[in-house]
DNA sequence: TGCCTTGATGTAAGCGCTTGCATTACGATA
DNA sequence: TATCGTAATGCAAGCGCTTACATCAAGGCA
């Protein structure tokens, strides 16, 4: 391939018609219905197509037609493998669906991904993906009045409004933070990643104050960290949390990524997992069982999230019915991070 | 939230002409080129769009304006953590020089690939940024023919045409054979993705051949195995070729994701790595630091790469000049799971 | 032979937007 | 007061496409 050279105009379908010598109707039947148009004509048409390097422009084409087969899904970011694996499945059982997916990530920031739904809308977007339910009423109400289809997934709150498909995050958590009640931990810290804007990482909190609330102990005794997303964050945090006393005796984090930075640190730090402190995850992502110990975590079944969503998002264009929001399980996977208290 | 009811036609730009009591021009002058329109009118036209949720039609934006600021990516698939975070940089990149990134991804389907990539196309993206240099003639062809500019970026191959910014996987993994071969071994096994379709996985296979030539050591012995990407068939790769005679004392791995099977395989087959067996991977990931023992692996500069591709494509659109390619430095990291070969 | 059906193709309107040009109003200048 | 520049706004063309409708040729039938 030469190098580039100046960006030619597009070709477009007069071209192509002037090449083929015929109508810009025909041709557009010819890509479009091609029953319509006789055999050598459409051969004619489609050797003038090829030769040109035609693709048909579909900005023209979405504004004629009024639907574009097209899903925008806004994402906090795409470097977390835990939107990653869900939305290949959405992507995958979207283009089974006959529709495209187009993906754009809002590195957590609120105003970015109000740009990014405009903007999603703008390009004629037939229906979104959202990642849970906080965001600012504006642009909620934007959406409800376009009267466009929109999913909220990696979230079910029976106490939100609007259909969304994925699991409850706050109840996973408490049963999670239960066992490890049951096991005798009393000394529990928490580290999370930054809760404004994300109302995941709160419903995981709240789950945990949930669950020692509901032994009658006091939840003020519960010490967090909010940190970004990372395994060198999380061990910084881990590190903090055990300079305080009493001592932790289990360090909940609010993902995996987190957890691993922790039972990383722990062995720098020359503590044994869990024979000297506990670490749980949350999410049930690859590196969760490749650190050594394994990490005790929620599983979250990604790609069996992913599908759903796209099914129903789906039905929500087509059927342009009432779809009933959708809750899946996420269990706790025990594995060997999570172990009795000290001493 | 209410449920969404049937979708309503979007507003127009007539439609708040007609609410603000002005013309459509001066909405849209409005919109793009506020200092030409009086405060109270703008005031007017503003609170109008509010009220009817009003997002302009990017397709007929983009028809009469001919430029989008749109770049299109088509990665070969999201639930890769290499793509995942070079992406998010170019991202980033992009939409500080003031361009929306739209991505698509091909499930490491060629055919799919040309779909998405005549999709975002068709869709005005201003320029394109795709994974290697494998794919069917015809698509060059259509890219080439278009003048579009195209940046290839995780490969960069002295004898490909066209713009790249990446590193040399033939090199990189050559330099790794060879350190492997110094320090003894002579049984390789090779584990790596399907070679069709993918130049990367190729030429880092390519890069173990070389090494081995020049050694003048026999290509014959070199036991390879194809497989998907995946922890589990890393591991039953691995489980594969350790029951070959001779035993291989070195399983090099394509990338980590496969090494890291092959790491936690050996565990449960009873073999120490090193110590038994030794295995490297390619990428350095986080997870290749993570796993026990560590991961010996080529450190691939994923963000810088992402970072570079941004700026290098917008100039190659803005500046519609020659750019050169640009390589990326990728180098052996130590760490523990590669050493002397046994006996 | 004349009329109608059928299939293939052409004509032209209009989708929502930007923008060059025309128009208007108004204050400044001579 | 006549003239002009300027700022604000409107008018209308046209971007590339689809599609309802019109047209036309060819063959079937009475």
């Amino acid at each position: 391939m030469a190098p580039i050279s100046a960006p030619r105009p597009a070709p477009t379908l007069e071209d192509v018609a002037r090449a083929a010598d015929v109508s810009t109707a025909t041709v557009s039947r010819c890509l479009n219905t091609p029953g319509k148009v006789s055999d050598d004509t459409r051969l004619r048409v489609l050797q003038a197509v090829a030769a040109l390097g035609y693709a048909p422009n579909f900005g023209a084409r979405a504004m004629v037609s009024r639907r574009t087969r097209t899903i925008g899904a806004v994402i906090p970011t795409m470097e977390n493998a835990i939107f990653a694996r869900g939305l290949q499945a959405f992507q995958e059982e979207l283009r089974a669906l006959g529709y495209q997916l187009l993906v754009a990530s809002s590195s957590y920031r609120q105003d970015v991904e109000e740009e990014q739904i405009r903007s999603l809308v703008a390009r004629g977007a037939d229906g979104l993906l959202l990642i849970g339910h906080d965001r600012a009423p504006q642009v909620t109400e934007f959406l409800h009045q376009r009267g466009l289809p929109v999913l909220v997934t990696w979230a079910y709150d029976p106490a939100q409004t609007g259909v969304s498909v994925g699991f409850d995050n706050r109840r996973a958590m408490r049963t999670l933070a239960e066992k490890t009640l049951d096991l005798g931990h009393r000394e529990i810290a928490v580290i999370t990643a930054p809760l404004a804007d994300n109302d995941r990482a709160r419903a995981r909190v709240d789950g945990i104050r949930d669950a020692v609330a509901a032994r009658g102990l006091s939840i003020e005794g519960l010490r967090l960290i909010e940190t970004d997303y990372g395994i060198t964050t999380g061990g910084d945090a881990f590190a903090a949390l055990m300079q305080t006393r009493p001592r932790p005796t289990v360090v909940m984090c609010g993902n995996d990524v987190l957890a691993v930075g922790a039972v990383k640190r722990a062995r720098t730090l020359g503590l044994s997992v869990p024979g000297d402190v506990s670490i749980t995850g949350f999410d049930d992502i690859d590196i969760a069982s490749v650190v050594d110990p394994a990490l005790t975590t929620v599983h979250v079944p990604h790609r069996a999230m992913g599908a759903a969503a796209a099914r129903c998002l789906i039905r929500m264009i087509e059927e342009n019915g009432a779809v009933a929001s959708q809750e899946l399980d996420a269990h706790v996977t025990w594995r060997d991070s999570l172990g009795r208290p000290p001493g």
